[in-house]
DNA sequence: AGTATATTTGCATTATGGTGCAAGTACGCA
DNA sequence: TGCGTACTTGCACCATAATGCAAATATACT
């Protein structure tokens, strides 16, 4: 079993490890936006998001964006103001997920017998 | 208690959000290659790695090496070779601290009423 | 020593993405 | 209707990073 042919198993793992969701969280700024809506605990605009950092205003707006896109946070408009909330839930269930997946793909013996004979000659 | 104030509380989950890391899983490419790697299950050459996706070796090199800054793998160079590991440990307990502290500042009840007076009129 | 294999590095190219500014949109209020 | 506020979008600019190719390094084998 190559490492090509592993890849056919495990399959869990493939969805979760989604770059798109790691993008979102790659971005020192956004990062930061983050970390500070999530400290808040509760709906925030995105002029008091921006707050939090040095950034032009739109700089904000297009992260916090991004981040609902990526499925980090939730958005509600009311009136003209925006507020954004962390998907608290969504968050875990997903870093917990990718543990778990990760874990179940952990050999008992990591090295140097393959529990899996793959890998060619190791 | 504005968003910057509610900053200096919680924390962790500064020190946990860490972009690096992120930006290490979100390639598509290197995310390809790690699950790869993850579903394998023991230690991998590089070439056997990169039969995984079609890049040049030289690309899937760079990967390898930048996933290992970023402490999601280990290399053990034995001869020419070079075998990569993936630190399952230390991923799937990095992923359930991000949960942990995340699921620490979530409020009881996230919406309307803010259970910790942030946000100014909120 | 000479050749083959495994991986890395230098370099140029291209793509992606973050940023600020200015203008635009949407909405509330007088 | 006109003005102010909250946010978004278009645009240009700059930085970073992904990629392939070719060359270099390191090691094994004969």
């Amino acid at each position: 079993m190559t490492p090509v042919q592993a890849s056919a198993c495990c399959r869990p793992i493939d969805d979760l490890l989604d770059p798109e969701l790691f993008k979102a969280l790659s971005d020192p700024t956004r990062s930061r936006l983050l970390g500070c809506l999530v400290k808040c605990g509760c709906a925030c605009t995105v002029s008091d998001v921006g707050e939090c950092c040095a950034v032009d205003l739109s700089v904000v707006s297009r992260h916090l964006s991004l981040l609902e896109r990526a499925g980090v946070v939730q958005s509600s408009k009311t009136g003209r103001t925006v507020h954004y909330v962390v998907d608290y839930a969504r968050l875990c269930r997903t870093m917990r997920a990718i543990a778990d997946a990760i874990e179940q793909c952990c050999p008992a013996e990591q090295l140097p017998g393959c529990a899996r004979g793959c890998c060619g000659a190791r």
